[in-house]
DNA sequence: GGTAAAATTT
DNA sequence: AAATTTT
């Protein structure tokens, strides 16, 4: 063979597509409720703006801004409350299906909840051996793609494109340079065939599911990010450069990667620049959380082209493992091996967490066991949505009138953890301060036909409140002798398994014992001493009426769903005239319902179904800072804040602010 | 910076 | 099993 010998023990360099959804968290909620269109939205998460939309920050709202001062530079800005995910998670997922429906056997990664990698290495080969030999007709080519999800997108086998107009969008270097400058080096084929593939993958995302996204185009993933992140909304940029040019190569990467800060590459964290800024400036533990900049990452930037030249390959391996350290030096050169890894059907650990400030922080053991309970009837509940098949897609019931499957967990989690992070000093670094423990999840916790706040108490009583314990009373801070200071709580449940487990927990139900002693009133119902129940949340429960959700959209839902949705904001299903039709509606009679504050923990609405999680004037003030000059909340009145307006098409009563939307869904459908 | 999840290290 | 690190 003229192959050399044991040629290349490090792998071909393969295709790889990065996609990043632009914005995702506003266009989501844009999904949602239409009406944010074309404004300047943001989205909060507790007193901080998580993102901003692209007119927000053309008006000149920063990301990572206080809420105060979002509105200050920008008095029109609208607020979401963002800290429920379920409406992110839901569309993540439907994209990554889209993805992996259209890629066939092609490995796709999902990277958080808005990135997905994909090698479409085999996928661009096969296209271009059956191109062997043929030539474009006058349409171009035609990219046949795997055999998508038939009730989805049956029409969608595959695309035209033209290869003789180099890749859409942008490229790297530009499509004149490689001409002109260099010695007329075409990019390769496969790669302006891949960045036609993205782009039409781009396409597919935004009129499949109506979300906007970004691309990279490149040999490996860590370049393929990076260039996607070049040219941001509705963009894709392809690298076209070969690893096989070495010089090219080295040279085009190099001159994209010098100037960067290091950052920018994965894999190198706070941590680890943290490592290398100490050994550079020659002084150690200079780098440690800024208090003046309140910056985690602090004074000098280091560059991919200063570490480069100020390191060395054996610096690396010394100072961030030989593993690791040759990965992250062969990541300076733009060399990044790691393979597209398939993200697995389930996830293997699920976990929910709530963060607490000094105000609903500072509890005493019940209040400790309370909170911990909200978060395990969260926690069912999403395993509930995301693990046991009902008949449910992408988290919705498919069609209620087909007789019900039997729900049938489809993974079952054998451990479950609790985190604390105890201390709400402004000091503590990021991660410091976290302490866990875990146990064996309980079989009987998959129970079904046992209610599921049943199930979180059992799961309080055993293992959690036991688990809370040792963390507690192993050095803790607390503020008094009997008050514990939590600033995050954390629930998750690990080692998913498909075989169905067998140990069996004595009792597990059985109220009244925890090691021996008598159990701690824990349920609302059960003897929940003086102030706890008032204080849930930072707030008192806000006062909304049941015309306040969206009917229509109620009516839609499969009924057992829907009763459930209902149940869970403590709604009497039978005051909503669900199944008739609409009559109407006046705020006279329609009755006050407690809804508690938005969270992850305390989901105030079905999220998939709300027309919206506008927050009001009056909610942006508590939340800010604490002007607030009761300790009730000016969200105590009777009256919403919010006007309603009435349906003139089916009588329902909306927010004022959603009728734009919900008109336009009578148009929809 | 809040939340979620994975990988790696101890 | 717990802690750390990263995205």
């Amino acid at each position: 063979m003229d192959l050399p010998a044991r040629a290349s023990i490090t792998r071909q360099p393969r295709i790889v597509l990065a996609f990043d959804l632009d914005n995702m968290y506003v266009a989501c909620e844009r999904l949602r409720n239409p009406w944010l269109v074309g404004k300047p939205v943001g989205v909060q998460q507790k007193g901080l703006l998580a993102t901003a939309s692209y007119e927000a920050r053309a008006l000149g709202v920063d990301k990572l801004c206080t809420l105060r001062e979002a509105k200050q530079r920008c008095p029109s800005l609208i607020l979401v409350n963002g800290e429920d995910l379920t409406l992110y998670r839901y569309y993540s997922r439907r994209v990554f299906n889209l993805v992996r429906s259209v890629l066939g056997t092609c490995p796709v990664e999902k990277l958080g909840m808005d990135e997905v990698f994909c090698d479409v290495t085999e996928m661009i080969t096969e296209h271009l051996a059956e191109l062997e030999g043929t030539s474009p007709g006058p349409q171009g080519r035609w990219f046949s793609l795997a055999q998508a999800d038939p009730t989805e997108h049956s029409e969608n086998k595959g695309f035209w494109y033209n290869p003789s107009l180099g890749c859409p969008g942008h490229t790297i270097p530009e499509p004149e340079a490689t001409n002109t400058v260099n010695s007329g080096t075409e990019p390769p084929t496969e790669i302006v065939v891949a960045s036609h593939l993205a782009n039409h993958i781009r396409h597919l995302i935004l009129t499949q599911i109506g979300l906007g996204s970004s691309a990279g185009i490149a040999y490996n993933k860590t370049l393929a990010k990076l260039v996607g992140n070049l040219h941001k909304p509705h963009q894709q940029t392809t690298l076209t450069v070969h690893p096989g040019t070495a010089g090219e190569y080295t040279r085009v990467v190099r001159a994209l990667l010098d100037p960067l800060d290091a950052h920018k590459l994965m894999g190198f964290g706070w941590k680890v620049l943290c490592t290398l800024r100490d050994h550079v400036t020659g002084s150690p533990r200079a780098s440690i959380y800024d208090t003046t900049t309140e910056n985690h990452h602090s004074n000098t930037t280091l560059t991919v082209a200063f570490l480069r030249q100020s390191l060395t390959e054996q610096h690396f391996r010394a100072l961030l493992g030989a593993q690791n350290g040759q990965k992250l030096w062969n990541l300076l050169d733009g060399k990044d091996e790691e393979p597209v890894k398939s993200s697995p059907e389930f996830p293997l650990t699920i976990s929910i967490e709530d963060s607490f400030d000094e105000r609903r922080g500072t509890l005493d053991w019940q209040g400790v066991l309370q909170e911990i309970e909200i978060l395990a009837n969260s926690l069912l509940r999403r395993l509930e949505i995301e693990l046991v098949d009902g008949g449910e897609i992408d988290g919705i019931r498919s069609d209620s009138s087909l007789p019900k499957p039997p729900r049938k967990w489809q993974r079952y989690p054998s451990q479950i953890r609790l985190t604390i992070r105890g201390g709400h000093s402004k000091e503590i670094a990021y991660n410091a301060n976290r302490e866990s423990r875990s146990a064996a999840l309980p079989v009987p916790v998959f129970d079904l036909d046992v209610p599921r706040v049943e199930r979180a108490q059992a799961l309080v009583r055993q293992p959690l409140a036991g688990l809370a314990k040792q963390i507690l009373d192993k050095g803790m801070e607390r503020k008094t002798v009997e008050k514990y200071e939590v600033s995050i709580i954390n629930i998750a449940v690990t080692h998913l398994q498909i075989t169905t487990p067998t140990k069996s927990i004595n009792a597990f139900f059985s109220a009244g014992m925890v090691n021996g002693e008598p159990s701690l009133g824990i349920g609302s119902h059960l003897n929940v001493t003086d102030d706890v129940t008032s204080t849930i949340g930072s707030k008192r429960p806000r006062t909304i009426y049941a015309s306040d959700l969206d009917l229509e959209m109620l009516r839609e839902l499969p009924p057992d769903i829907r009763d459930d949705v209902l149940r869970e904001y403590g709604i009497d299903v039978s005051e909503l005239d669900l199944d008739e039709r609409p009559h109407k509606q006046s705020k006279s009679d329609a009755s006050p319902v407690a809804i508690g504050t938005k969270s992850e923990a305390r989901p105030s609405q079905n999220p998939l179904v709300a027309i919206s999680n506008v927050v009001s004037e009056h909610e942006i003030g508590t939340s800010v800072s604490s002007s607030s000059s009761n300790d009730e909340g000016p969200l105590s009145d009777e009256e919403p804040e919010i006007g309603n307006a009435e349906c003139t098409i089916c009588g329902a009563v909306v927010f004022s602010w959603s009728m734009d939307a919900h008109i336009a869904y009578h148009a929809g459908s």
